[in-house]
DNA sequence: CGCTTCATGTAAGCACCTCTTACATGATCT
DNA sequence: AGATCATGTAAGAGGTGCTTACATGAAGCG
């Protein structure tokens, strides 16, 4: 394919955008960090990218369509942020687990609009294979830390892994929706959103029996 | 007071509808729960209470404010929902705020309208007065009930009550927006929101030192 | 080299929503 | 009964989104 237009500049153009697929996904990442999933239009995506508005249709059927796609993309950045900060569980599983939530946290935060288009914009569970895919994928990272974490604790007190992980997930992801996202509309805190989830990830862990650093 | 139609019934009126804004906030709960919220406009919602598009304009400035009078509502039932549960902590905290976290889900799964427009419908918090003092109220039950778990701990281990009301209030939201919502669209799980809530808390008020009855 | 075909984007019109202004209706007060 | 207020209607300007028919450019084929 040879396009008008370079592909990495946003030199003048011809007829043919070039690469309106990826335009369109930044467009709408854009729309949403500014006003919330659901507050933008895919007419709005498209004036964005500087085409026209029935353009978009040539490369996602709708508008969910184009949500699930970033979703999908979100929940891909998403998973490669949670394994970086998990780094194989090293050098101990509670450090590494801290880690994580931290990383979860700041995703939250930095990439509010990936993460508002995984979490809130209501997109069906089974709007495309690949999101739900993506979205198990992430929620695996956790899965492991848990397991890990499971393996150190004494085999009577240890709960299943799957339960630990998602009690994880809850948390961070409540402490994510109600005080860390990046409008001022949320509650403000005592302390750093950092620190509640991981005051909450270490009295959890005690009261599993595992052993933390205090 | 009286008015065209009788109060109960839905039956034919006069020029005044009689009770239009109720019946507006009735309708914003219905269309929020059918296509979630910001999934309403306010000429539907004149639609559905069978009013002309502009009369919505007489009690509310704007769908905004229309928002934020069903949160507000939304947080006067929430609260009265968990002081019900709590009910003063009787017959003794941790067993009373066991009822209040299935309280808290129970609300969120058949109130999920309200609670969509509560948490989910990006009303700035400083919307309405009301609105935020009504939400700070509900909150306060929570605060409530983890200052009377607080004070059955030894003093040693006895966290601030109000990082455990967070902690126990980001829990029980990260469980009801990922699992315990109408919609189908949310992951499935193996075992009822309610459960893995409850072993949390278990787990949490363990680690925090408590003695749980298991 | 010119025609065809396909992918891609445009144009234009319909539908709907928001919000305002002027007016109509009915209840209440004196 | 007449005045006044609260409430709803009618009509329309202005804006936005969605969709159908058409236009353009690139690549393949004789």
């Amino acid at each position: 394919m040879s396009w008008s237009s370079k592909p990495g500049g946003e030199g003048p153009r011809g007829y043919h955008h070039g690469n309106l697929k990826e335009a369109l996904v930044r467009a709408a990442l854009e729309l949403i960090a500014q006003k919330g999933p659901g507050g933008f239009t895919f007419a709005e995506a498209a004036r964005v990218a500087g085409v026209s508005p029935a353009a978009p249709y040539r490369h996602f059927r709708d508008r969910d369509e184009l949500m699930a796609d970033v979703a999908r993309r979100g929940f891909e950045a998403f998973e490669e942020a949670l394994l970086r900060a998990w780094d194989n569980g090293r050098p101990d599983p509670v450090t590494a687990l801290d880690r994580l939530g931290k990383a979860y946290l700041t995703f939250a935060r930095m990439q509010s609009a990936y993460y508002a288009a995984m979490f809130e914009a209501s997109v069906p569970l089974d709007a495309s294979p690949e999101m739900r895919a993506a979205g198990d994928r992430a929620f695996g990272v956790l899965r492991t830390a848990a397991e890990a974490i499971a393996a150190t604790l004494p085999v009577a007190s240890r709960p299943p892994a799957l339960m630990m992980a998602l009690h994880i997930w809850s948390l961070a992801h409540g402490i994510a929706a109600l005080f860390a996202r990046g409008d001022g509309a949320r509650r403000s805190l005592p302390m750093s959103p950092e620190d509640l989830l991981e005051a909450g990830v270490l009295v959890y862990l005690q009261g599993l029996g595992a052993r933390t650093q205090d």
